[in-house]
Order: structure tokens, then sequence, then C-alpha cells
DNA sequence: TCTGGAAAACAGACTGCTTTGTTTGGCTGA
DNA sequence: TCAGCCAAACAAAGCAGTCTGTTTTCCAGA
């Protein structure tokens, strides 16, 4: 009758639900913070009992680590792919750094990140974890300057441009937790684009 | 006999207990982190009863928020102490920057502001808070530019490059919650202050 | 100056709630 | 049948806030 069956294999099954898991962990901890995420939370904003969470998971800790390990990733793809999307368009640092500003501001990958990295603080786990994720967030973007035509001496600095521009960009999103003013933040960055730019251009 | 019995006034037993109280909240906000600073561990740490807490500090909220008030005061005198310290050397930005650097550095005061200050982002009180102590602190930042002898064209953009910096030395103590390198901040520090000097030096 | 009650400061127990991890049992695909 | 998947109940621990009782300071009136 009307229980059409469409059986789900196992793998699949779990490939969804940990996926659902993953996620629910991020939007509850952008919507309430770190302190306050509590699996309770995550299973209702999931759909999921909390017996499926912890058959996946079976301590709050091995969930967090997973989900920050999805949005590491996730969050290296979404750099790569809007790199790729201005392929055509020339390369110049202030691409560079339009692009990593507007990654910046994806409120899903930053703001849990940055809630990790100051709970990371007073957790060794975590931070082993974060300091791995860090690593590479920073090299990958310092190596996105390999693309611009310089030599040897001036590519050193522009890559430190941008390192020093990922830091800034992260006390940027701090400073957000407590003022959230785009034109605030739209005016500092124009000032800091054009104190990189008179740096460069001696 | 044995007991000399010196009366405290209500006021001052009332003082030191706050003291202690404001002080110890501090201290296990910076050892514990922001989520797992709960008020029996303030206790503790204080040597004082909960009952002695909940009298002066009725809810957990407004103790937090007097920690951090008091914070915010004592940071500012710090910043001034710090300024008055150096009064008979001459006034560049360079000075400006290695004393707010200096007094980004203490953990005491810093960390439990960034611990702060993500937590602010989903809790409106604090929020409200923190955004008064924060246009404080800039702003009195962007002022100790004003005893550089500049005019006023260049004056602007010294500022705007002290408040880039506070941002900047916020985004790298957040960073150090994850790798806690001296030498890396302090390279990344003068790396900084190269391209302010390359930049304002046109 | 002395004194007795009021008010404040302090200590500790208790309540209701939330959280995390475990366990028990039923269900489903292999 | 059997192993993995999932749901719900359970146990222990921790927390915030309230309440009761004790000690100390304050102050007004004799």
């Amino acid at each position: 009758m009307a229980s059409e069956k469409t059986p789900v294999p196992n793998e699949e099954r779990t490939e969804r639900m940990r996926a659902r898991l993953l996620d629910a962990t991020l939007d509850v901890i952008l919507k309430e913070g770190w302190a306050k995420a509590s699996t309770p939370k995550i299973c209702k904003q999931a759909g999921v009992s909390r017996g499926a969470q912890t058959h996946h998971f079976p301590t709050k800790a091995s969930l967090l680590a997973a989900a920050l390990d999805w949005r590491a990733g996730q969050y290296e793809k979404k750099i790569v792919e809007r790199l790729a999307a201005g392929e055509g368009q020339e390369r110049t640092l202030r691409a560079l750094l339009d692009g990593i500003w507007e990654a910046m501001l994806d409120d899903r990958f930053i703001q849990t990140g940055m809630e990790a990295m100051v709970a990371a603080r007073t957790d060794p786990e975590l931070r082993a974890l974060l300091a791995r994720h860090d690593m590479d967030a920073v090299r990958s973007m310092r190596d996105m300057a390999d693309d611009i035509g310089a030599d040897p001496l001036t590519l050193a600095r522009v890559k430190d441009a941008i390192e020093l521009s990922v830091y800034l960009f992260r006390g940027l999103v701090v400073q957000r937790g407590v003022h959230n003013d785009p034109k605030f933040k739209r005016d500092l960055y124009d000032k800091w684009c054009a104190l990189v730019d008179d740096a460069l251009a001696d």
C-alpha cells in the first residue's frame, strides 16, 4: 500500500546521519555559542535522537572534533572555489585580499572557528586539532600569492601582508561579535587595503 | 588577651569581598575558560562561601559584568601608566605601537577580554556592556596619537593605523590560544611595524 | 558611655534543572 | 540469523538560584 520500501543501505544511512549531526553542530555553535552548545540541543536541531548521536559519536568531544574537521575541509574548498571563479581576471594582491575578505565574512565557518579557537586555549585536545587546521589555512592563503607574477623579494613581502591580513580579519570577526556594523567593517577594510597598497608600492 | 577585636567596617568588608570575588572571577576565566567558569569554582578560588557570593552578586551575570567592568578600568589605567612612564622619550608611532603591543601581551586582561567578546556574540546583555568598553578602549588608543606632532592629514592616517593595529593584535591574541610561540609573535609584530612604516613614510 | 534591636555580612544546605555518558531493547538491512 | 542502527529511559554529576540560620557591624535611645 502506502509503504513503498526503498531500502537504504547502511553505509548511506550512516553517512547521512553523520552529515546531519555535523551540520547541526555548527548551526548550534553559531546560534548559541560554544559554551551553550549541548548535545541535546544539537540533536534537536538535527532532528535526531540522542541515542543515534551517541552511536555515531560516543562523546561530545568526538562530535565537536568531527564537526571542526568537516568545517575546515569545507572552508578550504570554499577558498579554492573562489579562486577558481576569478580564474580569468588578473591576479593582484588586492584581488586575493578581496577573496579572503569575502570568505571571512561567512558566518558559519568563521564564527564557529573563532569560538573553537578561543575555547582551544584551555582545552589541549582541541588545541592540537585546531593547530593543524590553522597551519593549513594560513599556508594555503600564503600560497595563493604564488600566482602573482613577482620577484622573490616582493613575493615574500606580499605573503607576509596576506598573513597579517588573515590575523587582522580574525580580529575584526571577533569585533563583529560586539559591534556588527557592515559599513564600519567595510571602511576599515578599505583603510587596510590602502595601507597595504601604500606599503608595497615603494 | 588573645582576641584583640579590631572591628572591620562594613563598607570595607564589602569592598574586600567584592575585590576578592572579581579577582577570582578573572583568574578562573583565564585558567578554565569562559564556558567552564562556574560560580562554585570562582568561590573556591576566592576562598569565599557561596552564600557570600550570592549576597554581593545575586546572579552569575552580575558577577561577570562587574568583573569585566573592573577589568576594563584596570586596563585603561595600565595603558595610561605606560604612557606616563615613557613621558621623557620622543613620541613616535612606533613608540605607541610598542606600548599597545606590550599591554596586549598581558594574559589576565586580554585573554579574559577575548573570551568575553566571543561569548558576547550570543549574549545581548554582555554585548551591550562590552560594546561600551570596546569603544572607550579604541578611542583612547586613537587619542594617544594626538601627542605626535603631525599635520591633520597624516594624523588621521596614523590614528587609522593604530586602530588597525588593535584589531590585528586581537587576532594574534586569538591565535595565541592555538599556537603560543613568542618568537613567531615577535616576528609578526616586526613585520607589521615594517609594513606600517613603509605605508606612512611616503 | 552603655545597650539592645535592626541591618548587613556571611556560611552552608537544599531544590530543580541541565548535561553527559551508559544501558536496555526494538528495528532494519546484510 | 546477526551485526549494525536507532530510540528512549536511566544514573551520576554539576550548576544557578533560593532559603535558613549564624555572626558581625551599626545606630538610636537611655
